[in-house]
DNA sequence: CCCTGATTCGC
DNA sequence: GCGAATCAGG
């Protein structure tokens, strides 16, 4: 399906509105993906929305030369050993075997425990109360906060958190995973 | 692993 | 003009 006038209208009207690439891809029926809806919003000129004045002006990203379009059946060899041997690396089968629920648990008692006693209110400012010294933290400690700032208990979860990761594995969860996708 | 918009570029 | 692939980031 093309972008009809109504089509390209709802999409404007949407995307006014707010609504993500994806879920105005969804209302637009057809076989239309998110790419194609931000594809036609840029083309459209229309993407700065109710953006203020903000975002960086991503300037060096240049991609060198890149690999792209899959598709297309080319003439000549097609099942050539090559082929098959790039299509095998290609298995990352990374789990967690005894999470889950255990780590919720862990989670909740480390909250809960964290609420051990209110020192005197004096304590309060000095920064002698760091216990998980605020920067402490190294590139390899989860930095999900736990408790109130403004009270002396606050801390980091500090648990071991992957390469790159800001937060540990539990916490990465907590921080990116949809918990809860509904719509329409 | 989820999702978001941004950009590139073969078609 | 179109949009898949890819990037960059939460």
């Amino acid at each position: 399906m093309s972008w009809t006038d109504e089509r390209v209208a709802l999409l404007k009207k949407l995307w006014m509105e707010g609504l993500s690439a994806s879920q105005i891809a969804a209302e637009l029926s057809g076989g239309v993906t998110r790419n194609a809806v931000i594809g036609k919003v840029h083309r459209l000129k229309l993407s700065a929305r109710a953006k203020p004045a903000s975002v960086a002006p991503r300037a060096k990203t240049q991609r060198p030369s890149a690999p792209r379009r899959p598709s297309s059946s080319s003439g000549g060899a097609r099942g050539t050993a090559s082929a098959a041997a790039s299509a095998v690396s290609q298995r990352r089968t990374t789990m967690a075997p005894t999470m889950g629920a255990t780590a919720l648990k862990m989670d909740t008692e480390l909250e809960t425990e964290t609420v051990v006693e209110t020192n005197t209110k004096a304590e309060l400012f000095i920064p002698v109360e760091e216990r998980i010294s605020l920067l402490e933290l190294t590139e390899k400690t989860c930095k999900w906060p736990i408790g109130d700032p403004m009270n002396s208990e606050f801390h980091f979860c500090g648990r071991e958190s992957d390469e790159g990761k800001p937060y540990c594995e539990f916490h990465s969860r907590r921080a990116y995973h949809q918990i809860d996708r509904k719509k329409r």
